[in-house]
DNA sequence: TTGCATACGTACTGGTTGGTATGCTGTTGA
DNA sequence: TCAACAGCATACCAACCAGTACGTATGCAA
């Protein structure tokens, strides 16, 4: 008896699509990884999250490793540049005081963001030390995020916005330092609450750095 | 003649220490769950780190959970009442922002305690969401810590110090925040280089609490 | 139509993990 | 003197884990 032909369409034909695969994998690692961490997120789960095999994913990335570094140079890093660097780039003619009031108080609070903390301090805590690999990725990001902000200061310095005696870089990795502070209090406590006050007392901190006789919408 | 009424202690020969074995564990597991995490701390690493069996580990702690709780509630608990709590109590008669300044500058900037950041901050980090008893634990430290910090604030709005606008809790809390964020900053750099930054940035914030016309030792 | 590279799917492996079962030894109270 | 028990030591286990071997389906070029 001839063997049957083989099954002509499979019901979700799935069509190829090695960038759809390779971003699936991605997200859903990344959603394992903010979870878990990175050492104990499992393969198998992250696979499980999607529909994606495991001979896709050995295709797509070398390793674990490998797909760790993928996941803060394109979702983590991303992540703080569409929370920070462009809002800032957007209000570059603005007061940027305001502009990083704005950028804090847009800080998603839902819960599942609070619970969660930062990504990027999530990997810092666990990374920094164990990998150099990873951490020297993470650095790149702080080194952006922080010279964003320094360089707002310093023009605001320039159109008399912000006080002269600041710092810019200090300035801006203090800002970076209380952000990231507060979201490991606000993790702990899981709770919005201590977030929320959190964001109170940056924004009023943010506001003495206004230069003298500068009021709001300066 | 009576000789000695105890047994002189055999050398070689080991003596049976319960608690100096359980010790020896909660130390030695300390030290690795600081350095990988809680689950990435592999029990058998931490009895290759000493001289203790499976066995008796397990005789003294009913899971590797359980040795979390006790490492959170006797190390990790008694780490922060060793730098902040008892230099607050012991120096409560002094200007309190004063005594914050000198703690803060007294927290340990060797290379291994900057490069391992903070232990309640790796803990929070990893299990806060994961477990709420671990959570629970740490939340405990944190909860122990602000109020220590704001007990000292609120004495020193008493006596004349402190500003009066400020918010004891809430202040106690930024406090924090700046602190453990500045921990996770040196931790990425890997450099205690930006730890003494964070540490002068945050005395010059705490200078700013001083009561208006309350000079140094107030 | 063939030929071949890309893009997967599946079954398996060797090593590791937290935990346990069981047995031994030193100490102590009767 | 001896039983009972605290305090371990050792061997072992099932589950899990990252990674691999190898097969197969698909698209495209010649």
């Amino acid at each position: 008896m001839l063997l049957t032909p083989k099954k002509v369409q499979r019901r979700t034909a799935k069509l190829r699509d090695p960038e759809g695969t390779r971003q699936s994998l991605l997200q859903a690692a990344f959603r394992e990884v903010y979870r878990y961490g990175f050492q104990s997120a499992g393969i198998d789960a992250i696979l499980g999250a999607t529909h994606v095999t495991k001979g896709a994913l050995y295709y797509h990335f070398e390793s674990k490793e490998a797909l760790g570094h993928a996941i803060i140079e394109e979702i983590v890093a991303e992540i703080t540049r569409d929370r920070w660097l462009r809002p800032l780039e957007q209000s570059k003619d603005k007061n940027p005081i305001d502009a990083l009031i704005g950028i804090v108080q847009a800080i998603p609070a839902r819960p599942r963001d609070v619970k969660g903390g930062c990504p990027l301090v999530n990997l810092t805590q666990e990374m920094s030390q164990l990998d150099e690999q990873f951490r020297k990725r993470l650095e790149r990001i702080f080194q952006e995020w922080q010279e964003g902000i320094a360089t707002a200061l310093r023009k605001g310095q320039c159109t008399g916005t912000v006080r002269r005696d600041l710092v810019p870089e200090e300035t801006a990795s203090f800002l970076i330092a209380m952000v990231e502070g507060y979201e490991v209090l606000a993790k702990n406590a899981q709770n919005a609450k201590v977030w929320n006050i959190g964001i109170k007392n940056i924004v009023s901190w943010l506001s003495s750095l206004r230069a003298p006789g500068n009021g709001k919408r300066g």
